[in-house]
Parts: structure tokens; C-alpha cells; sequence
DNA sequence: TCGATTAACTCAACTAAGTTGAGTATCCCG
DNA sequence: CGGGATACTCAACTTAGTTGAGTTAATCGA
């Protein structure tokens, strides 16, 4: 969001010490459960360096350690893991006509959720639930201020970008705004602001299958179509936040290329099924359409295929990502699908004879809400390495 | 190309220094001419700190005082430039047939360039030759082994991808080796491996179009068609270096999707012109028939609008980039027609009401050679920020 | 069974590097 | 021409990682 490259910043003393609490959190947070001597061996620093941040990290509740564990000579290893409830992270979701909240731990546990129905987004209404949203859900997750490691914000885009759906409008008011920094005064918390597939792409890293990966994309159903693109451990933003418009690439159909979303999408679904005079609003809707395996529906499913088809070879090539996982407001059941029918190319540098694992994947946190997302922003902010602006 | 993240790496006062220095480059590098108290504020840094690293990069001829600049009040800046001749990177280009290498210096000009035929590029081959070239270079170069930074390395997919295009096909006995070892080993010297699109990206922020540039991607016409993006200053490369296959993705034709490389590659002209009866095997040839406004080659080019607008929206959208470069080894006025052809989709994330600067951008240094390039990694190296692995 | 070996970890002294604050030089402004 | 502003230097200080010498606890082998 930020105009200056995070990377550009100088280091020192301070950050050097932030960077490698987070580089040893982000370790173990991987490896499961593993010694203060292995993690420096890892991370290229000396034991006692290690040990002196993880007395840090126990100190403070994130850590802790698992007991010892014989594993042939020497002394016995003290395992550290993660102590899921060592700290929270807000969540919040703002859509037009309603901002919903939720605290998150850090192994990815709703601890709280709430839901403020508003009757317009625009900033000052949004900002001004904050302080209260932020004080209940401590209360109601019953943590300390201090546990609190900050808040992530899932908004449609406030990026200056034109959605070809138009049931994917922006918020009104947002549009010239540093929504970051104005989330982080009305809070007091660091802040953290993404569309819904980055979000949800970021949670599957956290607590879900793209775990340990530093290189993947998510596929996401919302109202849209959207990509979350994680290379090397980070987000791929792009020069404006905008990347991973994923419903604007042309694929081919029968009438020439038409836009992606237009064939795959919820709304598009909708179209289908209103066409054959079906109503379907809601995601419940098209939940029990597909749980009555309603021919419409599938219909549509079966159209899906050959543009998923098309616009994973595309990713696959593009990105080079370990996999493609898929998720959002969709039956699960139904994604599954999707995912069996798709037809994978052989021609397309996933397929390399020694890969390991498959090319595409169910997300594990089923129809995540956008607001755990939101808030795995942050946890993945702090497993991950920053040399940069301390917020 | 290594199978451990880099960010992944503890910090300590050595690599936090080197750090430092590199940011203190790259920031000079983007600037031209800045002060100290400038660099320390721009890098959150304090001013004493970044005196004794700029210290350090004058005293070896990295960076060079040029003279005071009174601007308004105050003592007047010691401004500090780079020093083109401080430093040189090799950059070795490997292909089937000849291996090419060239030195060159810190603003991208090249003082050395050979050429070495080989029967067979495969590393035992290829490997020997490398310490004569070296020190073949440097002696050319009237350069110290001192201010040698590192050698570039371009080679044609030895991260095993299987190319679309027979033309394009890996180098025997590459496959299950470590690229970056053997040629480090072979010259003593820190070694980078990519692709001709990714060093011809690099080498447009080192000294071309995208220098200052964050976020963009280069189109780089080999005999395939290759993508080098870069996001938030760094390469993209995906899980195992292969990002970027563009002439793998599918585009839509009146046949239905098509591979991309298909119909825009130096190969498909080539194709096309021999299904006219004219060869045009080397780029020279091509060069000539543009020249001579050949209809034939002409033909091909307007066959590519349809394909490459529709590359360049599925560009944008997922990458969101500052701009996409256009190069390679076609004629620059050919080049400079395509640009103009290409239809700019308005339903583009690329497509902004505040954005600055043209959207399609022709690469600066004209037809780069991959050996230039290929040092460009190294250059473009030593002013990007990696708390990694000090090679 | 018991000493040798191995490995994890701690303690205390050391070192690298950035920060802080006082002081100096040089310009502009009124 | 004095006061304010800005860049820069010097020297003392602080933070945090490293080094090397122990200590503990396990396995291995004679």
C-alpha cells in the first residue's frame, strides 16, 4: 500500500532484533516443534543468539517449550512450538453495508466474532466503530491489550481499480484515502489492509494447505473472481496493490476471449441460473441448489471447465507456483469438483517430472470469511521477515 | 534457484552491514547525485551511519564526491554519485553452440566481449573455459580481480521446464545439476542464473527504461517468447525459477486457445515466412526483411495485435506493473510497431484514472545482448537489499 | 560397566555497527 | 552582520550477535 519499498530501509540494531524474532517464529511456526540449536543452524545465527530470543518469545507467551526430546547422542533437544494463544490478531471485513470482526490466535482459531451492520461504508462511519469493535473483542476473547499484534482489513478494492462485475463496486469515500494509516489511528494497532483473495491466500499459509509454502496461489470465489499470489514467503502486490485481478484475463471461448469472471464467478453462476429462472441471492441459495444437485447449477459447473482449464495453465506458466489452491464462498463440495475436472496441461512448466505434491489444491479453511483473513494477514506479518518501517 | 528462501536468514551486525551498503548503493543509484543527511532520512538510518558506509564505498571506488550543491540554506551537500568504473560483473551467456561472456561496469557499459565456440555446451565443456575467460576479461578490461563483483550466468532452461517450441530446447547435462554452484566454483566468484527474459528485465533496471522502477515486467523476444518480472525490486521466480513461461499460456484465436509463442516468437515468423517460401533464419535476415518492409513479415506482425493485446491485458491484470518493457532480438522499428498495435484494454487494473507514464514501454538498450544481461544480475545485485546467504 | 564421544545449551567476555548528543562549518535571511 | 538552518564530524554509548570455555546428558564401544 505503502508508495516506498518495504526493502529499502536501512538496517540497525532494533530491526535486525525484530527481523530475527520473526524469522524464528516463522521457523518454528514451519517446523512444528524444534530446538533452539537447529534453528540456528537454520537461520544462520549462533545458538546463543537463538536462545537469547526464544527466552525472549517464552517471555512474552509465544513460545513454548514441548519438552525434550532424545534423539540419539548428545543432550536432549528442549522443543519449542508455538503457544497458539500467546497473542491474537484482529480481523475485520468492511463491505458496504455491514463491517465484521473477528480475533484470530495464532494457530488460526476464531476466538470472537461480531457483526456491525452499517448503512454506509464511507470512512468516518467505518473508523468510528473501530476503538469499540477492537475493546469488545479483547473482552470477548478475554486477552490483554497487549496480546494484540495488530488488525488486518479486508476491503474491496480502495486501490483506484475498475471492476469489470459490476456487484463489485467500491466503497464509497475510500477511494484518495490511506486506509492503512487511518485504520491504524482510530485502532492504535499496526495495520494491514488487502483485498479478499490475498487475504485468503495468506490464511491458508498460516493455518491451512499452502503451510511451509513460500510459493503459491489462491484462487478465490468471492462476489468475483480473484488471485492471491504469495512468491517467496511475501504478497505479490504489484505496483499499485491491484495484482492478481485474476476475473479480468481474457480466456478463449466459443464467441472469441471473454473476460474470465464472466464465466467463472459467482455472480456468473447467477446469471446461469437466472436465465433458466432460478433465483439465487445468496450463497445458501446456491448451497442447497448443489446439495439438490440442481442440473442448472451443474450446468454451469460444466462450462467452468474449460476456462479454469485455460486460466490455470496461464498461473501455472506465469507464476511457477508449488500449487493452485482453491477456495471461497463456494459449496466445498462443489470445488471439489471443479478441481477434479480441470484439465491439466502438459505443456506447462508445472508439470515436471520430478513435482512433488499435486498442482492444485482445496483450501483447507473451507469458505473462510474474509475477516480471518484478515487477521492471518497480521499473523503471517509476523512469522515473516521485515527489515523495514517498525508501523 | 536454491531450494531455501533468503529472506529465511537471521540477521547479525555483518550481514545488517552489507545490508546497509547495498541499500546505500541502490539508493544512490535511483537518485544520481544525493547527500548524506538525505540518504539517512530516506533510509531511516542516522546521518553517522550512513557517513562511514559512504566512508567505506568511496574508499573502494564504488561511490565519488560530486562537489557541493548549495541549495537554500544550510552547509551545501556533498553530493555522492556512483562510480561507473568501481566495479565489474561478468556475464556469461551459454548457449548449444558458443559460450559469450563480456565484463561490464557499473553503468551497464561493457568493456569486454568474446565469443567462444564449443562443440558441446555441457558443463564439463563449458566449465573449463570459464577461469581463462575470466581473467581474459578483466586483462581487457584493464580491471583489478578486486572490483570484480561477480559473473551473471544465461542459459537456457536448466530448471527443467519443458519448452512449447522444439527451437528452444535444454542443454545436455545440465538438467540435475546445481547451475549456480559449478560456475561459482568454476570462477571463484559469486554467481546468478536466469534466463534471457529475466536478465534482460534486470538489465533495463540497471540501465535502461525501468531504472527506479519497483514493479514491471519485460517481454523479452528470444527464439520463444519469454516474461522477467520484477515486483518490489526482486525478480519473480516462483517455486523453481520458472516463472514467467508467457509463450506457454494460452491465448484465443479463431481456432480456439493457442499457446502464445505460436503465433508471437521470432519462431512463428519464421514459420510464417517459410510457409511463403522465404528463410529468414538469423535475426540479420529478419532485420533485413523489415527493413525492406517485406509484406510477408509485415503480415506476421499484424497477426500478432490480437494475441499480444490479450497478453498484455493478462500481464496487467496479474502483475500489476508499473509498465511492461518490450525487447529483445528483433528490429528495434519493428519492435516500436508492435508497441504501437497493441490494443490497451480500459477494464485493465492498468488502466487508472491517476496513473503516470505509458503502460507499454521499448526497452532502452536495444537488442541486449543476454551476456550484458547476464551481468546485470550481478550490478543489480549489489544495490538490492538481501539479509541472505553471503554466497 | 565405565570412559570416550557427541550434542545441546549456558555464561561471560568480546566485537561490530548503529545511535546519540555536542560541536563545527557554511549557507540564507532580515 | 547576527541569527537561524542544514550538513556534517567526533567521541561516548547502546544494542545485539559472536566466541570460546564450561556444563549436562545422552549414546557408543571396549
Amino acid at each position: 500500500m505503502s508508495d516506498r519499498d518495504p526493502q529499502t530501509i536501512g538496517a540497525n540494531a532494533g530491526r535486525s532484533r525484530r527481523h530475527n524474532r520473526q524469522v524464528v517464529l516463522g521457523h518454528v511456526h514451519r517446523a512444528g516443534a524444534v530446538g533452539r540449536a537447529q534453528i540456528a543452524r537454520d537461520l544462520g545465527l549462533s545458538t546463543q543468539a537463538v536462545s537469547n530470543i526464544i527466552a525472549e518469545l517464552e517471555g512474552e507467551g509465544l513460545l513454548r517449550a514441548t519438552g525434550r526430546r532424545v534423539a540419539g547422542r548428545g543432550l536432549p533437544v528442549v522443543q519449542y512450538a508455538l503457544n497458539p494463544t500467546g497473542a491474537v490478531a484482529l480481523g475485520i471485513e468492511v463491505r458496504p453495508d455491514a463491517v465484521l470482526a473477528t480475533a484470530v490466535n495464532l494457530d488460526g482459531t476464531a476466538l470472537f466474532k461480531a457483526r456491525h451492520t452499517v448503512t454506509s461504508a464511507d470512512p468516518e462511519t467505518v473508523l468510528e466503530i473501530m476503538p469499540g469493535l477492537r475493546d469488545r473483542a479483547l473482552e470477548s476473547a478475554g486477552v490483554s491489550a497487549s496480546k494484540l499484534l495488530g488488525a488486518g482489513v479486508v476491503m474491496p478494492g480502495p486501490f483506484g481499480m475498475r471492476g469489470f462485475s459490476e456487484g463489485v463496486s467500491d466503497l464509497p469515500g475510500w477511494q484518495n484515502s490511506n486506509a492503512e494509516a487511518l485504520f491504524g489511528q482510530a485502532l492504535s494497532l499496526p495495520v494491514a489492509v488487502e483485498n479478499d483473495a490475498n487475504a485468503a491466500a495468506v490464511s491458508e499459509r498460516v493455518s491451512g494447505v499452502a503451510r511451509g509454502f513460500e510459493s503459491y496461489a489462491f484462487l478465490y470465489f468471492g462476489a468475483g473472481l480473484g488471485l492471491g499470489v504469495v512468491t517467496g514467503g511475501r504478497l505479490l502486490r504489484g505496483a499499485r496493490g491491484n495484482a492478481g485481478e485474476v476475473g479480468h484475463i481474457p480466456v478463449a471461448s466459443e464467441k472469441g476471449p471473454v473476460p474470465l469472471e464472466s464465466r467463472v464467478s459467482r455472480l456468473s453462476a447467477r446469471h446461469h441460473l437466472a436465465a433458466a429462472g432460478i433465483e439465487a441471492d445468496s450463497i445458501g441459495d446456491i448451497e442447497s441448489l448443489y446439495a439438490a444437485r440442481n442440473p442448472v447449477l451443474l450446468d454451469w459447473l460444466a462450462q467452468t471447465v474449460q476456462p479454469l482449464s485455460l486460466a490455470v495453465q496461464t498461473i501455472e506458466n506465469l507464476f511457477d507456483p508449488q500449487a493452485i489452491v482453491f477456495g471461497g464462498a463456494l459449496p466445498s463440495g462443489l470445488i471439489a469438483e471443479m478441481i477434479g475436472g480441470i484439465q491439466l496441461a502438459d505443456t506447462s512448466v508445472a508439470a515436471r517430472p520430478d513435482r512433488v505434491g499435486p498442482r492444485l489444491l482445496q483450501g483447507a479453511t473451507g469458505r473462510i470469511t474474509a475477516a480471518v483473513g484478515a487477521a492471518a494477514l497480521i499473523i503471517n506479518q509476523s512469522f515473516t521477515p521485515q527489515i523495514g518501517p517498525p508501523h
